[in-house]
DNA sequence: GTCTATAGCGGGATAGAC
DNA sequence: GTCTATCCCGCTATAGAC
């Protein structure tokens, strides 16, 4: 185990945290540096530039995220039960890493036009179909109700599950697995009594 | 009605849009100016500051914004009729100024902890004190189900309304009327069919 | 009231010593 | 491999002409 990759996820949790405290734009190289306990110079020995930092930050996240998608939240599984391992690998992923699940969450459409980032939000996409195909397939069987637009309802349950990370915090008594179970009872049967 | 109103109005209209589109921090007062058809010297005639923009944009948002909620949404509604006023209030400020609704939601837990900001944090508390305001009622009056912290389906719902501004554009056939409904359709009885 | 021009600063990135 | 020192750029904000 070489140090140059201990040093690397070493640059990429401190980035990760600043990111998400104030913002890919208004965080500086050197406080990255300074977080890590270096000088600004030397994070050029590990990454070209502050550029390469998030991208690699933002592209083996969301690759993880789609493969964990794949592997426990099969299209195999019957609607219901795909959607709620969707929710709780989503809440799960949250839980370990949320600063780089704000940046995701809060800076992802907003970056820069360049093929690097056009590469990471179209696995983002892929990984967001999952939800779209759980969705669709649960209307098709008859679980789900058919007089609600999928994209809207996507948009409410994604939205409820991954803005999770700005409120709910990893130490809270409340826990992911609690929040998967209220998300699925809150969305699928209501909150009137 | 004099000239200087006006312009001061264009400069915080082109501002909402820049700042919506890109964020506050990769904005810079060059495009504000360009945008509204002069030079960024002659900005400083109608705003002391960047910051300032900023703050008179989220500040006359929010204060309008509560009092839409104290006007249309009152205590005195029955819970769930409140809440179903509150979400087509906000739907309805959400349509009517997007670009406004996206920095507020996107960046105003980020901004420098000034006490101009701090002021404009507190009307926003106040403001999402009315959602809790009613699901507590709900939860005493026996119409909203007590075993879902409040906490946990006011964010839910709260960012499913908020967000929508991200991805129901203002001339969608699908209009903010329709997401109210659906969006009450959703969080009362559930998705499931 | 808007312009041109620029001061002053802080940022990303680089060069070269050690 | 990290340091110091610095280049170069673009930003906010200001000064003063028109």
């Amino acid at each position: 185990m070489p140090t140059v990759e201990i040093r690397r996820a070493d640059i990429l949790k401190a980035s990760a945290e600043l990111f998400a405290a104030k913002g890919v734009a208004t965080t500086t190289v050197r406080a990255i540096a300074s977080q890590v306990g270096v000088r600004s110079g030397a994070l050029y020995h590990y990454f070209p530039s502050k550029d390469a930092i998030v991208q690699e930050l933002l592209h083996t996240y969301v690759r993880e995220l789609k493969a964990r998608y794949d592997e426990e939240a099969p299209r195999s599984l019957e609607p219901r039960v795909r959607l709620r391992a969707i929710v709780e690998v989503s809440l799960r992923t949250a839980a370990d890493d949320p600063h780089t699940t704000t940046v995701y969450q809060s800076e992802l459409t907003n970056l820069r036009d360049v093929p690097e980032y056009r590469h990471i939000k179209e696995l983002a996409d892929e990984a967001q179909q999952c939800w779209l195909e759980a969705i669709d397939d649960g209307k098709r069987a008859g679980v789900f109700r058919d007089d609600i637009p999928s994209k809207v309802f996507h948009r409410f349950i994604r939205d409820a599950v991954w803005l999770s990370v700005k409120w709910r915090h990893p130490e809270d008594a409340y826990t992911s697995e609690d929040l998967a179970r209220d998300c699925m009872a809150i969305f699928l049967d209501g909150f009137a009594a």
